[in-house]
DNA sequence: CCTATTGAAGTAACCGGTTACATTAAATCA
DNA sequence: TGATTTAATGTAACCGGTTACTTCAATAGG
């Protein structure tokens, strides 16, 4: 037993007789290890967990794709759960458990539940989320603030937009902040007032950003002259309110969305966005991860670049057609 | 010892008081119990796996929302791989060592393997393929042909076009293989000929599919008046391809699509399509592995109806606002 | 030639639960 | 009241591997 075990683990020195002995039974018996089993006896489950809120915005699919790629590569397996502590008062479905360690989307744990893992030692990488400042957790974000504020500043400097509305993306979310003082201060710079009452909220999806507009529109069709949707799914549905309002984008209000998600240069019209590395994001946190797993050191703070796309929602002229 | 499991089951009584000491003691050591020995001593998982062949294209994420719902409704885990049989020579990563039982996508099993796991009786259900005759697996497939039928009629009779472009799917994929067949029948039925240089590559691809197209137009700009896409993603590459060509869809050539993915309804112009349930798909094809696992007994086989959906990449005027 | 090292394989404890079986006390029955 | 059932708990084997420790033979070193 002992050199079977030996054997399939190359862990030490097996007989080249025993070898082929063993792979031989191996194949006549179509053996394959129990891995709980092997769990058990080594504490480690070659599994590592991905906590998200949900699956089927354009968002997740690309991060998702990131992550599953660098854990095949290492041979692991992934578990994927959908997961909102503020929604539930149920236990998190992944954990030291059945995992060897977390990728912790934006919100889906609360602080409470990051610190009892971080107590045991349990490796976490948090994705758009910095950890509470107690705790040292490796987390990746990417630019929300300079982009959010280049891309206020295109609007009102390039397409002379002054009324712009910003769709606030779900409360207790980080992005959605910075994408606000983004707003905010891009507004400031150009001695813009804010008004609260273009400062609706959007929820990151399509449905909810759909009736914030369209609220909008019905108080006062011409209170405002541009739109920042938070994200791209946010801006179908804001596309969806303005033209069933009979306004037209980008004549009559500038949309602008965030992401770049793959359907971006496909929309009508082709809208201008903010580009996301969100397979990056899965790749790096996931090669995070592992390195905390081999307790190689790693960086504590990831901070990945963002790109204003210009297209054709916002007013600028567009004539590139969509890459693929 | 005996007493906790028995407390944590609840398979046999236990006294309240035990019952409380044992709840505080959870609390206070905050407890939560080892998987991997549960599995083993058990010898279930309570873990299903999906293998696709990738994630980020947009036929998989309502798939595996689907999935995932039903997953986490009966409080299981789920395990996601992508994995293709015809392209590595390692072992599917998931199994019977690893959950206890499968959804299959198409062909990223190859029959030897749906074979070896239904010797051992392993679970399975299989997303969008018949099994082998000689395997009795139950399937979830969704009505390609008729559909394609109707949509190509369509295509015929309320916008006269004659030459149909077909991009096929992935060789070995079922759903390609029907929708053929539709594109076939059709043709007959309206005594046009079946013409082999219109039938080209797709790959249920956006970047093929733009090739395909490209490589036509290429050839002979005005050979064809109408293209078939295979699937949306495909769409959008065959999109680009006449934009870049300068051809007007649907003016010079119709388009369509197939899937109904979410964001078909906001491309430009608003594609033609057939609304297929994907994630349906993913509920039902979850829930009857749930009833093989408690053994109860299951439809072999369930075809989901799909219907088609008619906006105006095929020509048809289209004045509804997109639905969210 | 004797000892130290190395290669290969065996032995058994262990991982952390589950569960068949045994035990004991309390409750029910005739 | 004694016999039987039921409730509650204890005991220990077991799930299928891993690995520290041991054994033994072959080889290398002095």
């Amino acid at each position: 037993m002992a050199t079977i075990s030996r054997y399939m683990n190359r862990n030490a020195p097996v007989s080249q007789e025993a070898g082929e002995r063993i792979s031989q039974v191996m194949m006549d018996l179509n053996y394959t290890p129990h891995a709980a089993a092997r769990h058990l006896a080594t504490r480690r489950t070659q599994t590592i967990g991905i906590v998200v809120h949900n699956i089927h915005t354009d968002f997740f699919p690309p991060l998702l794709s990131g992550v599953e790629q660098v854990v095949s590569e290492n041979q692991y397996n992934l578990l994927v759960a959908t997961y909102k502590a503020s929604e539930t008062k149920n236990q998190p479905p992944l954990g030291p458990h059945n995992t060897d360690g977390m990728l912790v989307f934006a919100d889906c744990l609360s602080d409470e539940q990051l610190t009892q893992m971080c107590i045991i030692k349990f490796p976490l990488v948090l994705l758009y989320r910095t950890p509470p400042p107690y705790l040292k957790i490796p987390f990746i974000t990417i630019e929300n603030k300079a982009a959010t504020c280049k891309l206020i500043d295109h609007l009102i400097e390039a397409h002379d937009r002054r009324s712009i509305v910003f769709l606030r993306g779900p409360r207790g979310q980080e992005d959605s902040n910075w994408r606000e003082q983004g707003y905010i201060s891009s507004l400031e710079a150009h001695g813009i007032p804010v008004r609260s009452d273009l400062m609706l909220d959007g929820e990151f999806r399509g449905p909810s950003a759909y009736l914030s507009i369209k609220n909008l529109i019905a108080k006062n069709k011409s209170c405002f002259d541009a739109v920042f949707a938070g994200n791209d799914d946010a801006a179908m549905g804001v596309l969806t309110a303005l033209q069933e309002a009979g306004l037209r984008v980008p004549e009559d209000v500038s949309v602008v969305g965030f992401d770049d998600s793959r359907l971006t240069p496909f929309l009508n019209p082709p809208m201008t966005t903010v580009r996301a590395p969100t397979d990056e994001v899965g790749r790096v946190a996931t090669r995070q991860l592992f390195n905390l797993l081999q307790e190689i050191p790693v960086e504590q703070e990831i901070l990945l670049p963002t790109e204003i796309i210009l297209r054709r929602s916002c007013g600028c002229v567009h004539e590139l057609v969509p890459a693929l």
